[in-house]
DNA sequence: CGACAATTGAGAACCGTTGTCAAACTGCGG
DNA sequence: CCGCAGTTTGACAACGGTTCTCAATTGTCG
């Protein structure tokens, strides 16, 4: 699935800003924890904009590739999103009811980073989520 | 559906030794990275047996919550599995080619129950995956 | 303004996974 | 050794999320 590729062969990239980009744009807007492409869609037809579902997917996925939302997958492997803001950090989410607080660990980003080049890595990255259920669904 | 409960009070496993878990389990000692239930599925067809997907999901799903197989998502969302020989560790992926390299960090560990336990959650448990570039596609 | 590629949407297609339910099987008590 | 009751199985339908198709629209740029 390396395929959304939007810029054609000719180098020229055209990415028009629509109708239905911002109204996606607005939603993410609207919240602040993951959410799927569906529930996504529903709050774009509540705030009174008619968006396709297919056209969610697609600007949800090239969103991501542009690195301004994160798309996760949650335990059932639905992917989930919500916009980016732009520093690195990780998520612990509830399983219950997505409730999501944002975490930060400098001794991780090392550690992984030291794994990884002690194995001759280059160009590192990594994804880390935790999971769990929240003191309000206990 | 959180409860598959399925030893009584008396310490009489309810769980039945049959052709087809054995099946199964002949597959999962046959390789020991991770594959998907139709790879499982396919793997044991090979080897003579004939074992319903349905079973094999069933009883993937019986030994992951046995703790006998891990249990993960790639990154299309499809589970994938594989025998859970020791301890709990991660994967460091080469982008390119895809090799993989395990690692562990107790650290890490440590780190996300801290955070977890630190926000008031319960039921922890994390994703961490790293990826690269590896020395022989630099 | 006009041509043209990018974009959209409705619905079908896909595909992994789970549910259904009658038939087959297993262990146990009699 | 036999039959009962509960477990397990398998073929197939159903499901739900995601992607594809393709004709119709809509920005963009010359």
């Amino acid at each position: 699935m390396t395929s959304t590729d939007q810029s054609g062969p000719a180098g020229r990239s055209a990415v028009r800003p629509t109708r239905q980009r911002r109204a996606v744009a607005a939603a993410l807007a609207g919240f602040d924890d993951f959410r799927s492409a569906q529930e996504i869609h529903d709050l774009i037809t509540e705030q009174g904009d008619s968006v396709g579902l297919a056209t969610v997917y697609r600007t949800l996925a090239a969103l991501a590739d542009a690195g301004e939302v994160d798309m996760l997958r949650n335990e059932d492997g639905e992917a989930i999103w919500r916009s980016c803001s732009d520093a690195h950090h990780h998520h612990l989410v509830c399983r219950a009811c997505g409730a999501t607080v944002e975490v930060e660990g400098p001794a991780v980003e090392r550690w992984t980073n030291a794994i990884a080049t002690e194995h001759g890595f280059a160009d590192i990255s990594h994804t880390l989520e935790i999971f769990g259920t929240c003191p309000a669904c206990r």
